[in-house]
DNA sequence: CAAATATGATAGTAATACTATTATATTTGC
DNA sequence: GCAAATATAATAGTATTACTATCATATTTG
């Protein structure tokens, strides 16, 4: 285990003041989610979370840029809480095929709460990280925020699944786009299931959704 | 070949008056590409497409009921495109193998312009497609605009390259799961390729792209 | 050539995504 | 315990957006 922060990561050039350290910010937060997820992210808008938390839209402002940065935060917390998880979940590992397991399991199955971070709902995040998280990249702003590390955990997690698929198949040229390819497609996948099931094949649950990519794996890593 | 038009269908739902139909409706649609290319769909706006063009907010209104309709319209153009295409390079082919992989290719390689429809630039369309077709159905208003077939046209091109693969694998469980991975994921990698180049294995030009998801369903399918 | 239709010009609206300013709490340092 | 610093709240204001509505003027068609 290298490099990992045990504190969810959060980093500074993502708020002018730090939500975690206060009262007010947590509850920004923990409410911010909640209505990105009822409204949608166009919906949403700091005026409204003002209202919901008896708060002011002002004060919403000193806290975060914008709600494209708050969108930005969101995700970072997210990718960080899943490199957290999957640093844990494979350290002392010996099989690096059973890290790669562990690792698409991680990262294509539902989403439960974890009581550890009492002012996020993990479930409800990972909802609006499914459901919105393109927004916050597929922007003309992208390559500057990139500059900035606007995208580094998010970056982060999918090159320590690579590094485990390295080690299982040293020769292998497309490990980053084997990993995206899952981590967006699982995404997708588990939204066309609920809204344009069409274009998936979840008759009964998203099990298969797991099913699917530990095999696809399987398969382009056989050698 | 079944059930296909010729004319790049276009669906009388997802407009107030046939942009192809008049000579104004053709340049909001020719323009209108142009633009949210240049702006990004979230600065592109109506009333700067009617200065580009010399005409007016209101008309373009007259044509289409708002910018998300007109981007669902611009959906619709691209995958009944596709579809075309399809369908004439895997007609009177014998092998349902060869088939896929002229599928895949379609699917993955970058698009170049098609002189046969003139007022349209489909290499700019497939840029649009890549960036801004996920805010098309990441909404709130999906499963309505679903029912009244917004998405048939991408849901048709998965299903024939599904037919694709069961002709080959009659058993296989999961075609549409992995169609539209590869159709999503395609166009995730070549966004990363220019703004994420982390997530992706793009070191020179995009062709890795075609060769990764081809090796992929060979993989995928191999009993 | 009149009637129908298409387009253009202008105005108006509620909401958005902020910024700025001022006032009022609350915390902290001495 | 109190002043100073800091955090939060209240209010107002701005340019823009995504439209709708109305009326005028072209253009087409029967």
């Amino acid at each position: 285990m290298n490099n990992l922060q045990i504190n969810i990561a959060t980093d500074s050039k993502l708020y002018f003041k730090d939500p975690e350290s206060s009262e007010l910010g947590k509850r920004i937060v923990e409410h911010g989610i909640e209505m990105i997820h009822e409204l949608g992210y166009e919906s949403f808008t700091f005026k409204k979370l003002g209202d919901r938390i008896h708060s002011n839209e002002s004060s919403i402002y000193r806290y975060f840029e914008s709600k494209h940065t708050f969108l930005i935060y969101l995700l970072n917390w997210y990718w960080s809480w899943i490199e957290y998880k999957l640093v844990f979940a494979t350290t002392n590992m010996e099989s690096a095929e059973y890290k790669i397991e562990t690792a698409i399991q991680l990262l294509t199955e539902e989403v439960k709460e974890d009581t550890s971070f009492t002012f996020i709902n993990e479930f409800i995040l990972n909802k609006i990280i499914i459901i919105e998280s393109s927004k916050a990249y597929h922007t003309k702003g992208v390559d500057k925020e990139n500059e900035k590390g606007f995208y580094k955990t998010y970056k982060r997690v999918v090159q320590r699944v690579c590094d485990f698929i390295l080690e299982v198949n040293p020769t292998f040229d497309y490990p980053h786009m084997l990993v995206s390819t899952i981590i967006e497609g699982a995404h997708h996948q588990k939204y066309f299931s609920d809204h344009l099931p069409a274009l998936t094949d979840c008759k009964d649950g998203k099990n298969n959704i797991v099913r699917f990519y530990k095999q696809l794996v399987k398969d382009v890593l056989r050698k």
